[in-house]
DNA sequence: GCCAACGTTGGC
DNA sequence: GCCAACGTTGGC
């Protein structure tokens, strides 16, 4: 089982909007990075803890517990020319890009990103890093033990 | 395969 | 809205 934190823009989706859904999952649509399609691809697996993370807003930080659903599938945006997420590169028979489903497991308090970077004990997370912009990033079990505790 | 130019992310 | 840091594109 491994954890992951996942960004999103609340704006877009955000931890209330999840559990607001039917079956409080979603489809996350729309990564156009190949590295965190990767991830998406090869390692997550169902079961796998998710970090919700509220990026691009006011206060950007974790802001939820997710679950993986449903492995990697493609991405439906990226046929859709209406969609911003639309690759014409890309067709149904070789999807460039994929989205996992995750599930609603519980709001936490907000912990913010300057509270994050306040704990030495986390200054090896990927989200961290300097530069670091992934939306998808893979979070250490002593990381994600430590926030955590601090979330719960 | 190099790399300049351009595009995107995301915190501030 | 700015801009640092990265990623992608495409000519050569």
């Amino acid at each position: 089982m491994n954890y992951w934190l996942m960004k999103s823009e609340p704006d877009d989706v955000s931890i209330d909007d999840l559990a607001a859904r039917p079956d409080q999952t979603v489809g996350w649509y729309g990564v156009r990075n190949y590295q965190a399609r990767n991830f998406m691809r090869d390692e997550m697996q169902l079961g796998d803890q998710v970090f919700f993370y509220h990026s691009s807003c006011k206060e950007p930080g974790i802001a939820g517990l997710a679950t993986v659903c449903r492995m990697a599938y493609p991405d439906p945006t990226q046929f859709d020319p209406k969609s911003k997420y639309f690759d014409a590169k890309s067709t149904p028979d070789k999807p460039r890009w994929l989205q996992v489903d995750v599930r609603f497991v519980q709001k936490t308090r907000l912990l913010s990103l300057n509270q994050l970077r306040s704990f030495p004990e986390l200054c090896e997370m990927v989200l961290l890093q300097k530069g670091s912009r992934l939306s998808i990033t893979p979070v250490s079990d002593a990381d994600a033990a430590f926030i955590l505790g601090k979330l719960c």
